[in-house]
DNA sequence: TTTCTTGAAAATTTCGTGATTTTGATAAAA
DNA sequence: TTTTATCAAAATCACGAAATTTTCAAGAAA
């Protein structure tokens, strides 16, 4: 039948980067008719989505799009950080040739989707292949680490990254310095230097630490 | 009505800690009669504890005990390593007296019951309760590091290590090591030394990673 | 014996309904 | 004006059953 995952990937977009206001109601039977299938279909979705906190849920009150806050998006970046050094440093190690092609693909994507934004006025049209090919160049800069459960953990917290930065006032999606430092990350990785790709990511997600972090954190970079 | 998360929480002790053999199915028809409910709640609480990995899902194949392997062990208890360093040095940052004061009770705590666990024969019996202590223990460690979400991913990922190891063949449940180990962490923990703790923490771990470490990590703990 | 088909039994997924709870507007009381 | 009470409309949750898919044993073909 309609296949429900269609669903769950349906409304992971709305939410993360549909344009929704936040604190909307999610209403099972009022979405239902944009699936075509039945509430209960719709509902099981959204608590899917729920658990991994893409939607929030009070029992008895439904469901909500989350509202975006600094202190949320101050722990989401941090967690970005520790996951994506970490990843990235155990893929430097275990990565071989292929790991590097596919990062040099991934990248040469994004760079190219990246300069076509900064020429346009409006980003918002490319934004939607922009946001596909950051997560894919991010993705793949760990994919070598060797540790499932450390992807899985990468991916849910990236979603929820990127819809508390799409969804807050300040939208920082695309700014130019991205070019820069993707570039920059890309360098480190393929010099294979542990010390100056941690360095690197934690520079790129700096700004969206809302909150100063705790002294010795940033210098070391652990 | 009858509270759903009720449900949810038997189900999970029974995937964790309930000694079911790995990959038993887990037909909600069959279940139901246990929680005195119908099909589809049993299916909604296995679903979200299938999201969270402590149940195996197939789309139209149902739900499954999850296969405990190497592999999973070694990713668990490497990405525990990490959240926990990560959340310990925090609170060592940002904790006050009253962290202190919560961590000590929780080691009184555990170290209460280890004792007693190493002069009984059979562990069986105060296992739920070593169990129960020994994750207060380590969420303590980490609750004043000011991420709710750092803490949520941790207690995630400390659910499906203990899963794991639970029901894994070699049953390293509790070994007497940890009562001095536990001990070490609390030491260092009140000495304030992070690089101590990130150390102590990582022994104490270590002989759950079932594969080696790549070089340079162990030594300055990640 | 092994492999492939068949078909009935069992399990999973989807759906509409009724019971229960929340919401929100209106009116009464302070 | 502000607070409290009332109650109808709307939404949520749990349930059982229908529709779809998978499982698996028994027989046919190689």
């Amino acid at each position: 039948m309609d296949d429900e995952s269609d669903i769950y990937e349906g409304l992971r977009l709305r939410v993360t980067s549909g344009g929704l206001t936040p604190n909307t109601k999610l209403k099972p039977s009022v979405l239902r008719h944009d699936y075509n299938c039945s509430a209960s279909t719709i509902r099981e979705a959204l608590f899917r989505l729920s658990t991994v906190g893409l939607v929030s849920f009070q029992e008895q009150r439904g469901f909500r799009v989350p509202i975006p806050t600094d202190q949320a998006q101050h722990e989401l970046t941090h967690l970005r950080i520790l996951l994506e050094c970490e990843g990235a440093c155990l893929s430097i190690r275990q990565g071989g040739i292929d790991w590097e092609s596919r990062l040099t693909a991934a990248h040469h994507k994004l760079s190219h989707i990246e300069k076509r934004v900064r020429g346009s006025a409006d980003h918002t049209p490319l934004f939607i292949l922009w946001a596909k090919a950051e997560q894919a160049f991010h993705e793949t800069l760990i994919s070598d680490c060797g540790s499932d459960v450390l992807k899985a953990t990468h991916a849910m917290i990236y979603q929820r990254f990127r819809q508390q930065v799409f969804n807050s006032d300040k939208k920082f999606v695309f700014v130019v310095e991205n070019i820069e430092q993707h570039q920059g990350i890309l360098d480190a990785a393929l010099m294979r230097d542990e010390a100056l790709i941690r360095s690197r990511i934690y520079s790129h997600l700096e700004r969206n630490l809302v909150f100063d972090m705790p002294p010795e954190l940033p210098k070391l970079p652990y």
